[in-house]
RNA sequence: GCCGGUGUAGCUCAGUCGGUAGAGCAUCGCAUUCGUAAUGCGCAGGUCGGCGGUUCGAAUCCGUCCACCGGCACCA
């Protein structure tokens, strides 16, 4: 007798032990069809595992969490079988899922090629619609190294190798083609069929760059085809609000192959960066920050002692003059803001400094990192440093914290996420230092009773620091701030300051960005917005136009009138019917459309549209200015919904 | 940096088998003076990413370099 209870309480009994499968087809036919694994007693298994003792089992189907990674991990399975088919001097190596589908490593001398992934796609489908059973069985350690060492699968000998020797091995069988698995997976090929090969690449083995490379495919799989449509829908969404493409259309800035990895910034978005670093500028002001400017280009020595020129010289650009002296452009602000309070005497009661910059940097990034603007090689920082006392240095940590994550709110960023980063292994100053100061930073947001997550061995080469990630609009998740606490600089620096008591110490030193990169940040809310900026970030925030000349004047006059109101506008006096001036504005998605014709001209109105079709019908030009100022002050989008595009 | 792919007019793209290039939109000109997402007609626009090679002849084939795209590695 076996009695097996259900998730909602209810329970069967069984004259003998049963598999998964048995049970659902007790339930129902329905249910034993889309039956791909159970959990039993919280252990996911196969929908073959036998029950043989009462116990506790869910029934996993497509519509679990548990059934999606299934289907991925299985169509991983399937796509390695393909391979094998059509490529049998293939090695297999190691096929997880990741978000959204899954790819395969394989080893091969011949790289694939886009047609062969074509080829590798039918063939999948030929397996799905074959119908192979998948069976599990369990190999001895020695046993199974000999078999895959027989079949010239070394990558998987050297995994089972690495396995720990008390767990058992499990491989699954699907037809001809075996991979060693950990399971479950579906009970047979036929349960699979809405997936697509999506990304060819290349893959180091073990993900590490001295090892030789894999060719990786990714793919994605989903449990029908309605739902793969919509994945691949979404994919091109996200393509449509991609920043280099957004840069483009709306002439904001252009790269060019004699500068890889700089911006050449055109007017309009020269505009957007201003008014972000406008921004900036006020908020630290507020919060007691003064602003300095400190060289680009500054001598090697100067560099030897920050240490930048030996933990950072593969990243830095150099540059010789005519005398020898050897230069490089400057990786980081730190140590021109060192050299700037080294300047004179500094006393306690000076303290804390707080010396913002917004620094240009330069950083050999390499070839292939280079992304738009999201990763560039010159990039301009609001950086700041701030020296103060051990005494102070918990509460200015805090008030950076705090800083930052209003100044994310302020431009619609409500989920952010912070991560703890401690000491990396290349590194400058005694193990002594960095316990207190990564014990102090920690001590800062503990004390302000925020969450972290961990990334060990991942701050920087003079301290530990925190990251501030930020979650975009279609669930990206972008670095932008950091906070830093040093005292290695100060110390590499001969840094120190009056004490009270007429003593000498060593201030504290804490590195922070804002919104980090300027450049990459404005990339980022590109992409959050798909270019619908709100109004107080849009380059030009409204076009007023006419209807026919009669109207020139008074658009030229309303213009002028939204300018000395301090609004950014231009005017489309052109001789066009007004829907094509219309359309062609929409598409720059300007946010507001301001049209005269003899009728506003007559009532001294002007019509109103804003940029998601909304017509506010005609209101004199005092209210309208009153109504933009105040979506300006509030930083208000004009429409939430614009967000998710509005093509 | 590594693997794969791509590079043709300002933009988006076509170009067969090697026979010295084509469309739409934009620009410019003319006409039109028009009421909320494209008025019509016309002109002009290209060292086919750079360099080298094969060939009577190269956008097309080969080599090499550069840039970009997708990943990997990197992102102090």
């Amino acid at each position: 007798m076996v009695q097996i209870t259900l998730p909602d309480g209810s329970s069967k009994q069984f004259d003998q032990s049963v598999t998964v499968h048995q049970v659902a087809e007790s339930i129902g036919p329905g249910l034993a069809k889309a039956t791909l694994a159970g959990e039993v007693d919280g252990k996911l298994v196969d929908a073959s595992y036998r029950l043989d003792r009462d116990a506790r089992l869910r029934i996993i189907t497509g519509r679990d969490e548990e059934g999606l990674e299934l289907i991925r991990h299985s169509t991983a399975h399937l796509m390695a079988q393909a391979v094998k088919r059509l490529f049998p001097d293939t090695q297999v190596t190691i096929g997880p899922v990741i978000e959204n589908g899954f790819y395969y490593d394989f080893a091969r001398d011949e790289p694939f090629h886009p047609e062969d992934i074509e080829r590798i796609e039918k063939e999948m489908e030929r397996i799905v619609a074959e119908d192979i059973p998948v069976s599990r069985e369990v190999m001895e350690r020695d046993e199974a190294i000999r078999f895959f060492r027989d079949q010239g699968e070394e990558y998987k000998a050297r995994i089972i190798a690495d396995i720990p020797a008390d767990e058992q091995l499990s491989l699954y069988r699907q037809g001809d083609f075996i991979d060693l698995c950990r399971g479950p997976h579906i009970p047979s090929t036929g349960k699979l069929g809405a997936f697509k090969l999506t990304k060819l690449a290349g893959a180091y083995w073990r993900g590490d760059s001295r090892n030789e490379m894999l060719q990786r495919i990714y793919g994605t799989a989903w449990p029908d085809k309605k739902q793969l449509k919509g994945y691949l829908k979404r994919l091109e969404e996200a393509e449509k609000r991609d920043h280099r493409r957004l840069g483009r259309q709306l002439e904001l800035f252009q790269f060019q192959e004699e500068a890889p990895g700089a911006v050449f910034w055109h007017p309009r978005g020269w505009t957007l960066f201003l008014t972000l670093i406008d921004y900036v500028r006020k908020r630290q002001r507020q919060a007691g920050y003064v602003e300095v400017n400190t060289p680009d280009v500054m001598d090697r020595g100067l560099w030897e002692i920050s240490g930048h020129w030996q933990n950072y010289r593969e990243n830095m650009f150099t540059t010789q003059t005519e005398d020898e002296r050897v230069f490089a452009l400057k990786p980081m602000n730190c140590p021109g803001s060192v050299a700037m309070y080294k300047q004179g005497l500094k006393s306690y009661r000076d303290l804390p400094i707080r010396m913002a910059e917004f620094g240009k940097v330069h950083r050999y990034e390499p070839s292939g990192a280079l992304h738009g603007l999201m990763r560039v090689r010159h990039f301009t920082q609001d950086d700041a440093h701030i020296y103060c006392t051990e005494e102070q240095m918990e509460a200015e940590c805090r008030k950076v914290i705090e800083l930052n994550l209003s100044v994310y709110r302020d431009f619609g960023f409500d989920d952010v996420k912070l991560k703890f980063a401690d000491r990396p292994e290349s590194r400058i100053g005694d193990d002594a230092t960095w316990d207190k100061l990564e014990s102090a930073l920690k001590g800062a947001i503990d004390g302000m009773g925020l969450s972290y997550d961990y990334n060990p061995g991942e701050g920087a080469f003079y301290g530990p620091k925190i990251e501030f990630v930020l979650r975009d609009a279609i669930g990206r998740d972008w670095q932008c701030g950091t906070l830093q606490v040093d005292l290695n600089l100060p110390e590499r620096f001969d840094a120190t300051y009056r004490t009270a008591e007429g003593g000498e110490k060593r201030p504290v030193m804490l590195h922070r960005a804002l919104l980090g990169s300027l450049e990459r940040f404005t990339g980022i809310l590109l992409e959050h917005h798909s270019g619908n900026l709100p109004l107080w970030l849009a380059p030009v925030q409204a076009v007023v136009m006419n209807i026919t000349d009669a109207q020139a004047d008074y658009v030229a006059r309303v213009a002028s009138e939204l300018e000395q109101a301090g609004l950014r506008v231009e005017t489309d006096l052109r001789n066009e019917k007004i829907g094509y001036k219309i359309r062609g504005r929409t598409l720059e998605k300007i946010p507001y459309l301001l049209i005269a014709g003899d009728r506003e001209v007559e009532a001294g109105q002007i019509a109103v549209r804003r940029r998601d079709g909304t017509d506010l019908g005609a209101m004199a030009v005092d209210d309208l200015i009153e109504r933009l100022r105040a979506e300006v002050a509030n930083r208000g989008t004009i429409d939430d919904n614009e967000r998710q595009g509005n093509e």
